[in-house]
DNA sequence: CACGTCTATTGGAATTACCAATTGGTAAAG
DNA sequence: CTTTACCAATTGGTAATTCCAATAGACGTG
């Protein structure tokens, strides 16, 4: 669909100024007049394209004065400040649970479906997706939506978050993905068997390996961060190449 | 700030139109030019508001055709199928978690908030929302923003559910209230004891007792209704009117 | 009856003009 | 020298008009 009506590209344009660091928040932007020169376009299209960018609260006009940029309320600043250590704790004792609810409603056919992300995820393609789908059907099992709910929006916060992605980078890595994979079966065996303390247990375990993954990771990266600043201060103050140097 | 653009006047007006149900989801508006003589202004005005509307994502413009009305996609259709049952069910077992986890960790500060919390409730003023802070307490006092988001979400689904409000009606009656205040300081003295299972039992009870408050008067109702649809009938079929008339 | 073409309708965009609010400078008064 | 009042330039607000492009429905042809 590349019929989009003009001014939305104007809008992507001067958003990405915006985002870009050519306008920062407060200041003004150029009068329409002017944009509408710099943009090639006429001024009405820079008008709708500044309704667009004001109904979206990005920008502010003040009639008489122009369009000033507004802060970016940046959904989510709270988001943001959550860690991958909070986020699996918290899902570790949410999931915990509903796994223990699932045992106790779960369907064969839910449970086949379990079992094909298993497959799914030996054969290593679409781990990522094998795994958001081997949370969300035992979610599903419970026959609550609002745990259902709450699992997804966890998932989301993992995903959305660029912080906790890249912690979990290595610790999701092929590598380790037989230990995810040797885990989850364990959840599938207990859900399989109806056993609901057994389903909380291997749960807890699951996202208990992850947690202290996270941790190791964590003490890699430190212990990689002081080499590096121990090497710079290294090579600033050695008098390896001015001592006794052979001229 | 009567000074207000032509233009969002006009999105006003069409979206009332809309939301009066003079345009249906799915039909389509009258072309610009009419709207324009309408409302007495002139073409780009119309445009301005529907782009603004378009932005807003309550209308689709398609061009050489016309701007159609689309679904409201009225923020959580699958939120609205979370019954009191299910979001009760789901914060029992969470915040049984989020006490137990709190429990660990809560400061002397956030159990005198949460002290008087209970004050306030005994107080019978702000009840709701001292229950809501109760809850929200707790939840901070894991030092995980996770949880405590979870938590918040989930006292959003409840009041913003029309359905699970309405539920709860009766179940948080001033005549339950003293029924929520002792739960509530059961789980206050848990937390002041740093019993995790303790503080885990403790608001499981509470939320298992409002479950069968739900139940209860889930019943009543029905009860009520089917004594109503009976008394109907017995007002159709009675022949208490004509037998016997002394006339 | 099916298919393609033609045309009326509708939105897309540009141009031009003029209005209204704001701003900042300048000149006059104190 | 400071303050105030006013004026003009700037900037957004709205309108009117024109032309273009996409769509849909009518119409005609095979």
């Amino acid at each position: 669909m590349k019929n989009r009506r003009l001014f939305w590209r104007i809008v992507d344009q001067i958003e990405s100024m915006i985002s870009g660091g050519d306008f920062p928040a407060g200041s003004r932007l150029p009068p329409e007049r002017e944009l509408a020169e710099i943009f090639d376009v006429s001024r009405p299209t820079i008008r709708e394209a500044i309704i667009a960018l004001e109904v979206r609260e990005r920008v502010e006009v003040k009639t008489g004065s122009g369009v000033y940029v507004l802060e970016q309320n940046n959904l989510s600043k709270a988001d943001m400040a959550i860690s991958a250590f909070e986020l699996t704790q918290s899902r570790a004792l949410i999931e915990g649970e509903v796994a223990a609810l699932a045992a106790t409603s779960i369907t064969d056919e839910e449970l086949a479906v379990l079992h094909r992300t298993l497959v799914d995820m030996e054969r290593g393609e679409y781990a990522e997706e094998a795994d958001e789908e081997f949370h969300r059907v035992i979610a599903v099992a419970t026959r609550n939506a609002a745990m259902l709910r709450t699992v997804e929006n966890l998932w989301n916060l993992r995903v959305s978050n660029p912080q906790i992605v890249s912690d979990y980078g290595s610790v999701c890595a092929k590598s380790n993905q037989h230990k995810i994979l040797d885990e989850h079966t364990a959840i599938y065996n207990a859900l399989k068997g109806r056993d609901a303390a057994a389903a909380r247990a291997a749960m807890h375990k699951h996202f208990n390996r992850l947690i202290n993954a996270l941790f190791d990771a964590l003490e890699a990266k430190a212990l990689e961060e002081v080499k590096r600043k121990a090497s710079e201060k290294r090579g600033l103050y050695s008098l390896d190449g001015i001592l006794h140097r052979p001229t």
